[in-house]
This record gives structure tokens, sequence and C-alpha cells, in this order.
RNA sequence: GGGUCCGUGGUCUAGCGGUCAUGACAGCGCUCUUACAAAGCGCGAGCCGCAGGUUCGAUUCCUGCCGGACCCA
């Protein structure tokens, strides 16, 4: 740091901290952006903000997320290192997710209304249009608002500027349709009739990363079959009843003795089925069964679960669709059909156990797939999707998984973790409207039947192009493309002057919504390929809370690996969940919610960041307890009073040729704190910084050094005012990034700078000295404590108490501190 | 059932092989001492989840168990 500019007058003494003062400073750091400017002079350090998903209120838990991510930009932007030695240009975005099912829901209850009906009654395009209209109107009151708190929290993004998104803005979409088809021209999309997790209450398929487990109890039923050879009754175990329709097979295991005999013959099924199907199936041998589960003797049906999933690719047996898409019973339940899930499997309790066939049941405790979003039970039902192959890439994901570096280093295991789980290509197509539109049609032939061919329109991640197929014919320029193969059909014109009759219907289905978020670090950078540092740069860090590893990390990770052949980060900065008081997640429900604009309006935003820095570890749950945020602000109140205390004495315009050796003590301290936070700054650490700083001031200079060299001060000591100013300015830097307003009042109240715009200070050069700190304090606290022993008050004189020798060098001081006599 | 991570005073947190185990918040007592009573000074408070093991020595390493969070089956 250099010395304070000369000639500053001395301030007026600073007003009490407070909530409204900070509200002011919030919306003038606001109104002074400090801009990315990406011309590559100064290193790049990218942040790839999580775009929020707006919905009601803001959770408090993320909003401290947040905040720790402006420290990361903060931090970067005041970095002095090797690597960057006036600091990084940061580029730092603000992003809004807006699409997806929650936002539907919000318009289908407020027009109470659901999404086909609009279909049905304005036609399918229109309706389309409309109910679309509606969701992006009701988008927008939320994001607003989010806008307003992140500001409020100090958030230093760009929420203006070409750094601001909306992942439903033609621009975003068109950018996620460009990653796809340029996927799509690589082979790495497919469109199969595979089993997917389908949620009927959405009417769409989900993928793996949209499902969680409850626990239920739930009936296992002993049903009576008959074997046909023999004539032998037999129990089959099974909790889906319903599903005997679509059974192919029944399964023993091979070592099971009592049941061993069963193999290669025939079991009758208890209940009729659709027509066409058998009335029997085989009985095979297959070591997945569980001899103790139920009767040992499993059937496998399309699909109770993904294991019979597993189990018809390998016995290579052709699936029966049971369940519709409308989540009740096909035709091939035969006198089930028709009936909802619940109503079939009850029906067919009741007719199994009139029939006699019903041989008992225990209940058993199950866990069941549940839709995220919808709450729905989720089927495995046939279903012709989109997907992006993944199964491939599993061992290079492993390989970037290692490359990246993770904060906390712990967590990578999450991400390898899930990328183990990996077992089937991912579903990302679906049923829904308020999503990016897959940007292909279909041929379809004279008679109506979908073809082979699909249309491809002409885009690119530099031209993007945004398609909405269910409203628009290809445009010019688009080719047909054999699906299966991949082969080149020619240009559509060209294609269906040839085939007479045919025609092109567009594809409805939608993205998932991790399709369009898996690429903002791609998006984001879009604009800069073109520039010498664009071309290599590879975003810096993705920070991010630890529940989405499975689901924005890995996906970001995947398509950046297929599109890119790159690992997707250099970081991953990974935060825990924000907790209530018991370490309960916050909801509705428990009414355990605590709103952020309350706790700003009360204890300000720097008491809030400081707290989620000093008192939180990064990578873990924290809680959340708003007397301890509450308490930070006793910090902010006591470096106002410092700030403000050393700010009434005059600054000397440069360093005094001789300090006293109390002077040299507290700098040495002071670079030790220096050397300690930037270190940890580098490492996107903040709770060292903010403790050290916190500490320093608090616990050392302020009880010990000020006290000390009041005297000196008063009486206009060079070096001692030199120094205190010292101090403070650079303990204000210092805590620039974690307490960006008062840090910035004070600096600009005391010393006329923008701390935000300087760089962290550069160490004097001065050791510190544990020792003699450890003496003073000693010294001080002996002191303090034997006046309150004798009944005496701080100030008054007090005999009789030696002096140390490593404290002899600050003897003046100390005698006139304590009054020693 | 399996995997990953975690378990330090009432609460949060530092330490991760070796002096009486950090610091903060809360609590208690005293003090308006001329920057600060949203303050200052002082004081309590912990068998570092439990049980074994390795070691001269373990909060720190290993194993098992218990409890929590997340993931998977």
């Amino acid at each position: 740091m250099t010395d304070p500019p000369a000639a500053v007058a001395p301030p007026p003494s600073l007003p009490k901290w407070s909530v409204e003062l900070e509200a002011q400073v919030a919306a003038e750091l606001a109104a002074h952006p400090i801009p990315f400017v990406g011309d590559g002079k100064k290193p790049v350090w990218s942040i790839d903000t999580p775009p929020p998903y707006p919905s009601g209120k803001w959770h408090i838990g993320a909003v401290a997320g947040y905040s720790l991510i402006d420290m990361i930009a903060r931090a970067k932007r005041m970095e002095r290192s090797d690597q960057a030695p006036a600091g990084f240009d940061v580029l730092f975005p603000w992003g809004v997710d807006r699409n997806g099912v929650n936002i539907e829901f919000t318009v289908e209850k407020k027009h109470n209304k659901p999404m086909q009906l609009w279909a049905k009654e304005m036609g399918p395009v229109a309706g389309r249009a409309a109910f679309n209209e509606a969701c992006a109107k009701e988008i927008s009151v939320f994001s607003d608002d989010m806008v307003r708190i992140a500001q409020r929290v100090g958030l230093s993004a760009d929420f203006t500027g070409r750094l601001t998104y909306a992942t439903d803005s033609p621009e975003y979409r068109a950018f996620s349709q460009a990653c796809f088809l340029d996927l799509f021209a690589k082979g790495l999309i497919v469109e199969d009739l595979r089993p997917n997790s389908y949620d009927a209450k959405l009417g769409t398929a989900i993928a793996d990363a949209d499902i969680t487990y409850e626990e239920r109890k739930t009936r296992l039923n002993h049903v009576t079959w008959t074997i046909a050879e023999t004539g032998e009754a037999i129990q089959v175990s099974t909790t889906r009843p319903e599903l005997i329709c679509a059974c192919r097979a029944v399964l023993v295991h091979p070592d099971n003795e009592a049941t061993k005999h069963l193999i290669g013959k025939t079991a009758v099924l208890p209940v009729a089925r659709g027509a066409g199907l058998p009335a029997q199936v085989p009985i095979r041998a297959h070591p997945h069964v569980k001899a103790d589960f139920g009767s040992g003797i499993m059937m496998v049906c399309s699909f109770g679960d993904q294991a019979d999933v597993a189990l018809f690719r390998e016995l290579k047996l052709e699936p029966i669709a049971a369940i519709g898409l409308d989540g009740r019973m096909t035709e091939a339940a035969g006198p089930y059909a028709g009936l909802k899930v619940e109503e079939a499997r009850k029906k067919l309790i009741e007719d199994l156990e009139a029939a006699g066939k019903m041989a008992g049941h225990v209940v058993v405790d199950q866990k069941f797939p549940v839709s995220e979003r919808s709450n729905a039970a989720v089927e495995v039902i046939l279903l012709k999707e989109w997907y992006v192959k993944q199964t491939h890439a599993t061992e290079e994901l492993r390989r970037i998984a290692a490359e990246m570096e993770f904060h906390p280093a712990k967590h990578r295991q999450l991400l390898l973790d899930w990328i183990d789980t990996v077992t089937i290509d991912w579903p990302i197509s679906r049923r829904r409207w308020y999503h990016t539109e897959i940007p292909l049609w279909h041929i379809v032939d004279a008679a109506g039947a979908e073809t082979d061919a699909v249309v491809v329109p002409p885009s690119s991640q530099q031209h993007p192009v945004y398609f909405r197929p269910w409203q628009t014919a290809p445009p010019a320029g688009s080719r047909v493309v054999q699906r299966s193969s991949r082969q080149e059909l020619g240009d559509l014109a060209a294609y269906l002057a040839k085939h007479a009759g045919h025609t092109v219907v567009g594809e409805t289905k939608v993205f998932d919504t991790w399709m369009d978020s898996s690429v903002s670090n791609l998006y984001i950078l879009r604009q800069f390929r073109n520039t010498t540092w664009g071309k290599e740069h590879i975003v810096s860090v993705r920070p991010q809370g630890r529940d989405i590893v499975r689901t924005w990390l890995y996906y970001t990770a995947l398509k950046t690996q297929l599109l890119r052949g790159t690992k997707a980060f250099q970081h991953a900065w990974i935060t825990g969940l924000g907790m209530d008081k018991q370490g309960r997640k916050m909801s509705k429900s428990l009414g355990n919610v605590i709103d952020p604009d309350e706790v700003v309006k009360k204890v300000g935003s720097d008491a809030f960041r400081l707290w989620i820095a000093a008192e939180s570890t990064v990578g873990d749950d924290f809680r959340i307890n708003e007397e301890k945020i509450a308490g930070m602000g006793k910090f902010l109140q006591k470096l106002a009073n410092v700030a403000g205390f050393v700010g009434r004495f005059p600054q000397p315009p440069t360093r005094p040729a001789k300090l006293a050796a109390a002077d040299e003590w507290i700098l040495g301290e002071l670079d030790a704190v220096v050397a300690t936070s930037a270190a940890a700054y580098k490492e996107l650490d903040f709770f060292t910084p903010a403790n050290a700083v916190r500490s320093f001031v608090w616990n050392t200079f302020a009880p010990h050094y000020l006290e000390m060299v009041k005297g000196r001060a008063y009486n206009g000591d060079a070096a001692a005012c030199w120094t205190l100013h010292q101090v403070v300015r650079t303990v204000l830097r210092l805590l620039a990034p974690v307490a960006p307003f008062s840090s910035h009042a004070y600096t600009k109240a005391v010393y006329g700078e923008e701390v935000h715009r300087e760089g962290f200070p550069a160490p004097l050069g001065l050791a510190a000295d544990a020792k003699l700190t450890e003496a003073v304090v000693a010294f001080n606290s002996d002191v303090w404590k034997r006046k309150q022993e004798q009944a005496l008050s701080m100030n008054s004189p007090i005999a009789g108490i030696a002096l140390p020798a490593a404290l002899e060098p600050m003897r003046a001081e100390l005698v006139e501190m304590h009054k020693l006599a």
C-alpha cells in the first residue's frame, strides 16, 4: 500500500453504523458497479454464477451462498500476485433460470386450468402460445425481486449489462438449442423407445436426478400361481399385483433348494390379462432373486422398478406396456384396463382374495421413488424420448473430476459417486411447454406415419437461432437426416420434392431444464470466444450448492466434455445448505423459514456476510441463527468506532523515519494478518481472513495498541498517527470482500479512496513477534485485573507494578496508559 | 442393506500426534475509564460422540459401534 494521501482534512467523527446507513451505501455501490472489461489486459477470473430459479421468497441459505460468491469476486479483483499483478478482471454474470414446471404450476393454479386444457380450448398452437405468454409474464414478477435482494446484500455482479441473462430468453434458448444440435451432429443424441421414469401428474418423463425416495409401509402379497406341468401351487411375492399383467417371467434363485425344481417349468398367471398375451410365463433361475424375500419366487414385470428394467434387458424379454401416459392401466391389464394404478392394485388384491389366490401378506418398509417436482409416484414405463448419450463418457468424466480443484476437496467424492451410478443415457425430453424447445422436425409420410427422417435446422454456437418447431416450419437451409444412421438425406426442400405427399411436423417436446442450465458456463463466455483470452479460457469457478452436484455440476461437466472435450471449470466451489437453528431443513410446512429481507432490515447485510464467512465452514450445512448474525453487527460497530477515532488524527503524508517500538510491534502483527489473509483469499477461503482481521482489531489493536498510543496521538506524534492510519486503512482493505459496505464507507470517509478498486495491501516487511504480543497482552490484563481487584477505576493511578524486561522499550506508553506510579 | 461426509463447552468454530484444547455468540459479575454501555474488564463453562487398537504419548492415526446429513440399492 502506498502512503496515505497527503493533506486530507481530518473527517468529522463517523456517524454511528446503522442499517439505514448501510442501505444508502448499498445503493451508492450498486449505482457504480465495477465493470468487467474483457480486453485481456488483466487475467480474467470468471464465475459461473448459479442462475437462481425465482419462486416466491429467496431462501436465506441461498442468499448466504450468493454473498459468499460475491466474496470470491471481490477478493479476486483485489488479489495481487505474480499471476495477477494488477488483480483479476472479474467476469461475474447474473443469470436467472426461468424455464420449468415450477412456473407452469403457478400459472396452472392461478388460471385454475391445467396446461393441456389450454390446447383443448384454444387449439394446440394458440393454446400453447397463450400458456407460454402467461408463464413469461408471471415469472418476471419474481425475478425482479431477486435482483433487489441481491444488490442489497452487496452482489457486485453485472445486473444490467451484457453479462446478464435469463434462460427463457430467445438468446439463451437459441444457444442451448445450438449446443443440442452440435451434440446431434456428433451422434450423441438419440431418440428411442426405452423404459423411463414417468411422472403421470406432470405427464412427462423425468431423469434419475429428479427422483427422491420416500419411506412407506407397503403390503407384500403372497399370490398363488400354479405350475402348468404339475398343477403345483406356488406363491409369488409382490408389492405390485397390478403388474402381473406385464409379467414375462418368474424367477427363483439357482441355489435355493426349495424352489430348484421349478426351474424350466411354466407358471400360470393367477389373473386374466389383455388379449394376445400368453396366460403363462417361463420360470427361470437368476441370482438377483433374494431367497428370503417373501416366498423366494419373484415375478419380472415391465416395470416395477429399475431392477426389472435390467432384468428385461438381460433376459431379452419383450416389455408389455401396462401403464399408459395418463397413469391408468392399459388394455394389457385386461379386466383392469382404464383403472388408475392404485385402484387396479386394490381391486386385484380384492379379487385375488375372493378367488382364494391370496395366500397371505406381510407389511414391509419400502422406499419408493417420488418425483421431486410434483411429489407423484414415479412409474417406469416405455416412452419414446430423446437422450444424451453419457454411458460412454464416464471414464473421461472421472478423469476430469480429478482435474478440477474442489473446495472443499472432500466434495469431489459427491461427483465421483454420482458418476459411478450412471448406467443409462440421460433422458432430456419433457412433454411440457415453458421450456426450451427441441429444435427438430419429423418427416411424416403420406399416410401420416412418422418416418425415420428428421429435419435439422441450420444453427451453431457462433450464430445461434431460436426455433419453436411446434409453432413454425423449419427455416430455409434445413437438412434432412436419417435419425438412426445419421445419414445425410439432403436439403429439406429437395427432399420434400422427391417424396411426394411427405410433410413436416414439428417436435413438440422440450428440454429438461438441466439441459439449459448445463451450458451456463459456455453461455457466459460465448461473446468472448473470438478474443485472445476467450479462445482458451475455461471458467475459473463454479460456485454451487452441495445438493445439486448430481445435477448441475454433473450435467455441466458432461456437456462441456461432450461439446469441447475439456473440463468445465478450474475450480468447483461447493457450499452446504442453510438449515434452521435446530439443524432442520427450512420449509413452509415446518414454519421455520427465515426471510432474508427481515434479517437485512434488522442487522444489515455486512453483519450477515461477516457471519456466514466467519462462522460457517464452506461445504458443510450451516444453521441460521439470528442471534449470531446480530452478534456480528457488534464488530461492525467496533470497526466504526475505531475508524472514526483514528480518523480524527492527522495523516502524516509519508512514513516517519523513526517509529517507536510499540509502532513496530503492531505493524509486525498487522503484517502477519496481511499475509495470512491474502494467502487465504487466494484459496477462496474467507473464514481465515474474516477471523484473523476481526481478532486482530478486537483483541490486539484496539485494546492494546490503541490504548497505548492515545497520549502520543493526542500530542500529534507523527509515528503514532501514521501507524494508526496504516493499521486502519489496511484492515479496511482486508475486510472489503467480506464486509463491502462498511469497509467502503469508512475508507471513503477517512481516506477518500474507493476500497473496492484498490488491491490488497502488501506487507511492510516487519516480523511479527508473538512473544512480545503475549507479553503486552499479559501485562495489560494483569494491570486491569489488579485495578479491578483493588476497586480502582481504570483511569486511576496504580503503584507497585514492575514492567517486564521485554516491555521496557514501550515503557513510556504503558506508564501513561495505566498511570503507573 | 451398501457408499460418502460429519460428530470439539448451551450454540457456532480453530486445531488434526506432544506445553494447563482456539476464538466467538449466549450466560454470570464488576465498571459510564475523555473512540466505543450494540462498550470495557473479569469469571465460570468441555472426560474433543462411545469402545477398543497403534504409539513413550491421541481430540488428532486405525478398527468397530452409536448419532446426524447426503447419495445409492
